[in-house]
DNA sequence: CCTTGATATGTTGCATACAATTGCATACAA
DNA sequence: TTGTATGCAATTGTATGCAACATATCAAGG
């Protein structure tokens, strides 16, 4: 079994370019390894090894662990062991559900609330957004626009707690497995959907930006679970 | 300097009576801790100090220092020291805010998911309160039977991330103070309100049942800030 | 009197060492 | 063969010690 994975050591900073402590550190590193499928939901993680690979010793290690069991990315299994948490399909569907609404909150809000600046801000991600389409930009490029989009309507709705919880939403996300946007086949309707939001939120008209937010979710969803759905559907015959 | 609150310590219990670790026992300690008033918001925290308290070493401390840290109950604070988080108005205000989303959210899954046997125990909990109203039973009663009524809406929802969700927005309910529930004054519109909830769940209507719980959440925001202006007031002569 | 710098003190981050627990395998008895 | 006991190994839980860093205190010089 490899460990390349924790190479993703190299100097993780912060946004003011300090260097983190260890703990935080490995936090992030795990994050990262399990976002790349080095470590998959339901793998055993023992302390002394992992303190190993990541060259670190057992009590930084903790903290960190301790931290990621706190948001969930980590539990102790059944049979009492340290695993990285395993959501079922049930939790897939749940955790759709509860980003759809969230982001309508989102929209609704920002609808409402955006400074003027704000909202001028979002409608200019769009439109960059939309010359690249019409560019047939490649995927990766429009991922990160999409991250953008989604989290300046976030900012602007101006609840620290539904960012903190679309924060955390985000992180769960991680546990479904690779995140191979084959947005590339939906890049035109999200550019659809997105027009929707954005329109709505300079119209200042709250129902129609969460109704169009719920919508565009509720689209990813669908194309998820036919990702997933594939994906177990090639598992059985492993 | 009072340190009595440490003794909050004896005997935590997990829900099976298993003993639980040290850093879950401290987690525990501490947030009744807080809860109770007797570490407040922006306090500053020295682990040694507080190992002493607690009569444990650092290590498990640190350990329940990451979780809280994750959970955002404490914080590193804008000069590099651990403290108990601090919530100003506009996080209060935010805070109700998504609670009164949630709950709304909440109450509308759960007029559409709930299995029957799920709707009648709602119901018999709306029964049993409404007995004891009319009986004037005291608050404390009220308020647990209160938490019993929204916890069975939650839990009916069939939702683990709104549920994991509310479950943090109520942990950071105490960062607000005392819970010093003069709910007592409401206990009339709380029972209505909580009808109006019940009903909609009884009749599958999940439109109702969320303008329900948001309009409860809302009036019981409108108490809550009552209250928190007038502790502001009276902290203002000191 | 204010400023600067050196020393002392306190606090945190990390590692190592030890203790306690759990799981597993082997052996023996029913 | 199945059940039970016992000892060993692996793993986790906790304590302590040290080093690096930050902070405060005080003295000497401007």
């Amino acid at each position: 079994m490899s460990t390349d994975w924790a190479a993703h050591n190299l100097a993780v900073q912060d946004f003011h370019g300090t260097n983190l402590s260890s703990a935080n550190r490995i936090k992030h590193v795990l994050m990262t390894a399990i976002n790349a499928g080095d470590l998959r939901p339901g793998l055993r993680l023992k302390e002394i090894e992992l303190g190993q690979q990541l060259g670190v010793s057992r009590t930084p290690l903790r903290e960190a662990i301790a931290g990621l069991k706190a948001e969930g990315i980590l539990s102790i299994s059944d049979d009492g062991k340290l695993r990285v948490r395993v959501l079922g399909y049930q939790d897939v569907h749940a955790l759709y559900q509860m980003r759809a609404h969230l982001e309508g909150l989102a929209a609704e809000l920002t609808a409402t609330q955006a400074s003027s600046a704000e909202r001028f801000f979002i409608s200019e991600i769009r439109n960059e957004e939309a010359n690249l389409i019409v560019q047939d930009t490649e995927p990766k490029i429009l991922a990160e626009l999409n991250g953008k989009f989604h989290q300046s309507i976030l900012l602007a709705s101006h609840n620290l707690f539904l960012i903190e919880a679309m924060k955390r939403l985000g992180t769960m996300m991680v546990l479904l497995g690779p995140t191979a946007y084959n947005l590339a086949i939906r890049v035109k309707e999200i550019g659809v959907e997105h027009d929707a939001i954005n329109n709505a939120i300079q119209m200042r008209n709250p129902e129609g930006a969460a109704n169009a937010a719920k919508l565009h979710l509720e689209n990813a969803v669908k194309a998820r679970l036919k990702i997933i759905l594939a994906q177990d559907k090639a598992s059985n015959f492993d």
